[in-house]
DNA sequence: AGCTCCAAGTTGTACGGACAACTGTTGTAC
DNA sequence: GTACAACAGTTGTCCGTACAACTTGGAGCT
């Protein structure tokens, strides 16, 4: 096992699992910082650090004074890698991801997409457009546009290529930041077809605009959901925010 | 002023207006940790604090070896209180909120009523039905229900009560942990009724469990909005993890 | 029993130092 | 010029200490 992880993202696993496997039920107290730190061998700093990922998953409360309290509820996920990544959700959750390229466009590039990927209006980008499914089932459609140099990659992947993301890791190109937006739209006649629904159909939609390391825009997607297959989730806490409401359109 | 607010607010309070006044614009790299150190007199890992909040509010970047980058798009609000409560959201944005109830029962918990509030099932809870209101116009129906001692309160509010939330915080109830679900539903015929449209007219549904400080669950809720009036936003990154998708149903 | 008050326990804030890991730039060699 | 190497700058991780602010439970009193 490669060495090469933080303290600190072992002794939070270590917590996560011990949470998952029930040792610490919900409502129950974990044991304070100082007795966790000499139990690890770590300081207390270290504790803390890995204290606060759990805080911030929504596993765990804290306040100054008491003991933490485990918070009863739904079983968190590593949340961001699922969520940018269809594939490693819907396997994650033992569902068989599968992805058909409807259509990969080069085009220039909207005042929209321009503001969203930081490009001069009317820069190369390329548009793709894909139908998603889990065990068969359509369940998504997917317009993604990328900036030239990464729909460069993206058009060179086979039409069946089940996960364009890990692809693109492969790459190099990481993601590392997003920003979510999430309403409800109807289809259009080329949703309708793509999904085998009725045109008019309500479908949850979410915006995404994803950057790299260095803050460099990287995707900007659209993507559409049959109700039903999907329910979008979040925690927040007065110590981590990270959720908003919006006024419809923007 | 007080203060009582913690060093590290302050000096994220001051970086978030001097970003937000265009002093370093999208894409711009912030000072180096120790010039912030110096320049606010304090140490470096209080900095370090007050930057963890830019980041995790998706405001900056942050990698290892460069400096920070400040992310471009959305100006980000102080999500959490204005996530939970209606009325701070709507006036955060001039809007005018408005609140009806429409009923407050007295009722014995359903199965899942119990399991979201950590009651016994039968156990005495309140369920209030509202009817909110963007400058006048219905844009959401509210069900929530409130575990006994919390739902008394509730109960003896005027019926035309802005927001309820603000009266139980000035009567010591507080909500610092939220877990939201978000997904899609058809209008039933009392939500057709109450916000003037068609029965079968899709829906965003906005569940809601929040705790207190201690854990204690305090409210279990289920918000229906017209289509086009709101959309929820969120940011993650693979530091600061929140958002996750689910599969329907639960 | 119920109440107040105190002490121990616990988390939050802030400081300091040290080193590791990585980035961007500069300069050198070919 | 281009490729490589060295270097300074910067953030990430980890340690230790100290004190402040708050919660909890128990002792003692009424």
């Amino acid at each position: 096992m490669s060495s090469k992880s933080p303290l600190y993202r072992k002794v939070a696993g270590d917590l996560r699992t011990a949470i998952a496997a029930g040792e610490y039920g919900s409502g129950a107290r974990l044991p304070a910082e100082d007795e966790l730190a000499r139990r690890y061998g770590v300081s207390r700093g270290t504790v803390r650090q890995a204290l606060a990922a759990l805080r911030a998953d929504g596993l765990v409360t804290s306040r100054r004074g008491a003991r933490r309290v485990v918070l009863g509820g739904a079983a968190r996920l590593q949340s961001f890698a699922e969520l940018r990544s269809f594939s490693r959700w819907a396997r994650s959750l033992g569902e068989e991801p599968g992805g058909r390229t409807v259509a990969v466009d080069p085009a220039r590039a909207t005042e929209e997409e321009a503001h969203h990927l930081q490009v001069a209006e009317g820069a190369r980008v390329f548009r793709v457009r894909r139908v998603r499914t889990l065990s068969g089932a359509p369940v998504m459609v997917e317009r993604t546009t990328y900036p030239e140099r990464i729909g460069e990659l993206v058009a060179a992947l086979p039409v069946d290529a089940v996960s364009h993301s890990e692809q693109l890791e492969l790459h190099g190109v990481l993601f590392t930041d997003a920003h979510h937006t999430i309403d409800v739209l109807p289809a259009d006649p080329d949703d309708a077809e793509l999904l085998g629904c009725p045109p008019g159909r309500a479908l949850l939609r979410e915006r995404r605009r994803s950057t790299d390391p260095a803050g460099t825009p990287v995707e900007w997607s659209e993507d559409r959901y049959l109700p039903g297959t999907v329910a979008f989730t979040v925690h927040n806490s007065t110590a981590t925010s990270a959720l908003g409401r919006r006024l419809g359109e923007d």
